[in-house]
DNA sequence: CTTTCATGTATATTGAAATAAACATATCGC
DNA sequence: GCGATATGTTTATTTCAATATACATGAAAG
């Protein structure tokens, strides 16, 4: 980050938590595929130090590592269910609350870009 | 990151559609419960900013932004089964494939830490 | 026991990530 | 239409994430 966030400071627990059970898994994934850290870090791109902060679930490395990570190891498709709408049931009762039976106002606030 | 790394650089196409994905899923899901980008980086803790980078699918952000965005929006469960180790298909057939019938060496290599 | 390999730990260096401020451009509600 | 709010974009500044190097520790294989 650089420029060190709160959210990165000082994680709330739910945070550190899914840090925490990200890197152990992500370990053991690596472990079961016999790959030192130091040759999963020349595939990534990275230095083995930051494998070694991911496995430690420190808040700070970069995304793009972790995703790295996922993709040397084959289990990015797993990430595909991260926040997918048609998952998000407290996103979609919102939706729908807001669109009632007659059509009203869709409300599209740019949901391009 | 800082001292940019080979991942964060030119990711792997895998890779940025995943970037890609998440950043519009959390998009979405940001717009479904009415929160602007500033308002969402507040409870966060970091700036608007870092809130666009995100879901423009940039690689750049750290790993404790996407995490706390996840967290505000109420979907951090969906990371738990990430790299889950029990959805781990490969990882599991090498761990049986080194371990046969006839118990031979289970290979600790040091699990703990 | 000895050698080898994997990981932990410490330090100094550096460059880009995150910020704030300011302005432009939508897009919504009225 | 108009004002208000949300987002995009640019610039300059700051600071810490990632690196490399070095050595320590620890398991595993011979």
């Amino acid at each position: 980050m650089t420029y060190r966030t709160r959210i990165a400071d000082s994680p709330p627990a739910a945070v550190q938590d899914a840090l925490d059970r990200l890197g152990r898994n992500l370990r053991t994934a690596r472990l079961r595929r016999r790959l030192p850290q130091a040759e999963l870090a020349r595939r990534v791109g990275v230095s083995r130090f930051v494998i070694a902060d991911i496995e430690k679930g420190k808040a700070t490395p970069g995304i793009a590592a972790h995703l790295g990570v996922l993709w040397v190891l084959g289990l990015l498709p797993h990430l595909r269910e991260v926040a997918d709408p048609d998952r998000d049931e407290e996103g979609k009762a919102l939706e729908r609350a807001r669109t009632p039976g007659t059509a009203r106002r869709a409300r599209t606030l740019s949901d391009d870009f």
